[in-house]
DNA sequence: GAGAGACTACTCGGATACAGTCTGTCCGAGTAAATCCGG
DNA sequence: CCGGATTTACTCGGACAGACTGTATCCGAGTAGTCTCTC
């Protein structure tokens, strides 16, 4: 069990799109180029998110993305969520029913208690995922990334931005 | 991102085994039938188990598995692990190392932020896990089973446990 | 020179191939118990 | 009755298909900016 590559993609591209004036675009083109990625398969990620709604979108030239909410209403279980879908980790197909002890046509009223637990640790990855916020990354890359870095980053992506 | 089927195989297989006495086994044709799950592919989950010391086996006439370990040492991570691996659910290629805007040859002194909190999360699935022992599931179990479907379970295992 | 219309260039989004992993099956090698056979 | 050889039943491991998902690419639909042509 391993992530799409595409999660991470979505991740950084979130990032970068945080640090976008309101109102401005960047392509897939921009993003895919910036991070060393092949395009075209870039866009599934971003069109996925689009999908999800975390992203707004215009055609066009100077046209491409834009986060659709404040980087401070978005977290990472939103975006890892858009792309690797809302369902959980483990399914249970209830094979405790074949059990052959059973009485014919028995009913059980609670799910299987493997299935209860393995969920349960699923909700913990989830809710360690709703509580970092998009605009908290961004905070911590503004500390930890050098200075000079940054500023050039942010020159690069506004001459990219439509 | 879904576990395999072969961890809920494991974790319902280690759940009967951990009823059985000392110095008892049972084999993968008994274990596949009590499941109704083919025997030959829920050998291979039962290998995994083996590899990873969780289980004991013998070979032979009246051969099979046996837990390896008390039923209060063996936590569902061990079982999960055993199948689904032991690396990480999110992998990191630094994608940031690609921004066009590094000087060359610029090396990073930490991880990466965004992998440091998919990490984070990670270790708070396996931590849930680690939490949950399987004599414990077996006690929630003996609790919620209906007691006439309980004890026959117990004596099919034990007919056919060598 | 200005405005309306056509055009171009660029974008996203869905449809289409390729690859790797998960699922499932089959068979042979090796081993330990049970059985059989000769003394 | 006893001991050794044979048979049997089981695990283990590898080899081998089929299905499904992840990866990667391509092309069409649509839009915003640009250009041209007319007045």
């Amino acid at each position: 069990m391993i992530l799409k590559s595409q999660v991470e993609w979505a991740l950084h591209c979130c990032a970068i799109l945080a640090a976008l004036p309101e109102g401005r675009y960047l392509s897939t083109k921009a993003l895919a180029e910036f991070h060393g990625l092949p395009k075209e398969y870039l866009s599934k990620a971003l069109q996925s998110l689009s999908q999800a709604g975390l992203v707004h979108t215009t055609l066009g030239p100077s046209g491409g993305y834009r986060l659709a909410r404040s980087p401070d209403d978005l977290t990472f279980l939103d975006i890892v969520e858009a792309v690797e879908g809302k369902s959980r980790t483990f399914v249970c197909n209830n094979i405790r029913a074949n059990n052959p002890c059973r009485p014919a046509g028995f009913c059980d009223t609670s799910p299987c208690a493997v299935a209860r637990i393995m969920w349960e640790a699923d909700e913990a990855w989830r809710s360690k995922l709703r509580s970092v916020r998009l605009s908290s990354l961004v905070e911590t890359l503004s500390r930890e990334v050098r200075a000079d870095i940054w500023g050039k980053t942010f020159e690069w992506v506004m001459d990219r931005a439509g």
